[in-house]
DNA sequence: AACAACAGCAACCGCTTTAGG
DNA sequence: GCCTAAAGCGGTTGCTGTTGT
């Protein structure tokens, strides 16, 4: 017998049928979350405590978005695994309307390959230009310390016409723009934009959101040049 | 057209952490 | 402080639909 869809000591498993959503949002609605087991068993699901919470909180919870997830969200994703690992419910909570689930799953099937390929061909090589840039960078960032804000709104005209406004407003307020602390390296990224040193590389860039191997990322550079030293770029994914 | 390989994802399992008595 | 049950978490599994041969 297969795994889903039979019965096995008293308590159903495998998919659920939309009877079984009904039961479990009626009796939610009515009751709240919370006290799974005694949900399962008052509202007639031949389902365990544990199953009845998982169906709740990664499927039927109505705050959740549906949607795909849209591409400032898969960055966000990436910022984030990079900082935090494997951690999916820490990165969860930056993301309203998506489970730890939903971005396990879309890490596992959109990145996990490809960073442990690529990770394993060009660990040494990765490190080495790591160093490089970090110390060029301590010693650009001696030279010139750069008021980032200040910079991007004298340059505001400069930016080209294609650029969604929106896109760039973002990227100007709320402080967006990262300092990273380990290389000293600035760079702000919004909805396919990013901020960056003039002279930075893809390479710089993809290292920056976590990303090791050139072939995913597809970078059409410059959008447009920046005074001090800092440029728009575009970049697909 | 048939089969294999792959991708996406819902749901499971086992372990850890938290809350309540 | 200890014990137990519930909740939370991350890794894994296997079904289903899609793509490639």
């Amino acid at each position: 017998m297969g795994r889903w869809g039979i019965i096995e000591e008293e308590w159903r498993k495998g998919p659920w049928t939309v009877e079984e959503d009904k039961l479990l949002i009626e009796y939610v609605n009515l009751h709240g979350e919370g006290r799974w087991n005694s949900v399962a068993r008052l509202a007639g699901l031949k389902r365990n405590g544990k199953s009845c919470r998982l169906r709740w909180v990664n499927y039927l919870r109505p705050d959740l978005k549906r949607e795909q997830i849209t591409p400032y969200e898969e960055r966000i994703i990436l910022e984030l695994h990079a900082i935090w690992g494997n951690r999916w419910s820490t990165i969860a909570r930056s993301l309203p309307g998506r489970t730890d689930n939903e971005i396990k799953n879309y890490w596992r099937t959109h990145f996990k390959k490809k960073v442990k390929k690529s990770s394993t061909d060009n660990f040494e090589k990765t490190k080495a230009r790591l160093l490089k840039r970090q110390q060029s960078q301590q010693k650009q960032l001696l030279n010139s310390q750069i008021d980032m804000k200040r910079v991007m709104s004298q340059n505001e005209n400069k930016v080209p016409s294609h650029v969604p406004k929106q896109d760039m407003a973002i990227l100007y307020q709320n402080n967006s723009f990262h300092e990273q602390e380990q290389s000293g390296f600035f760079y702000s990224m919004n909805n396919g934009y990013a901020i960056v040193p003039e002279a930075s590389s893809n390479e710089d860039i993809m290292w920056d959101i976590g990303l090791w191997n050139l072939d995913d990322f597809n970078v059409n550079l410059p959008v447009s040049a920046v005074e001090s030293g800092f440029a728009i770029k575009e970049f697909k994914i």
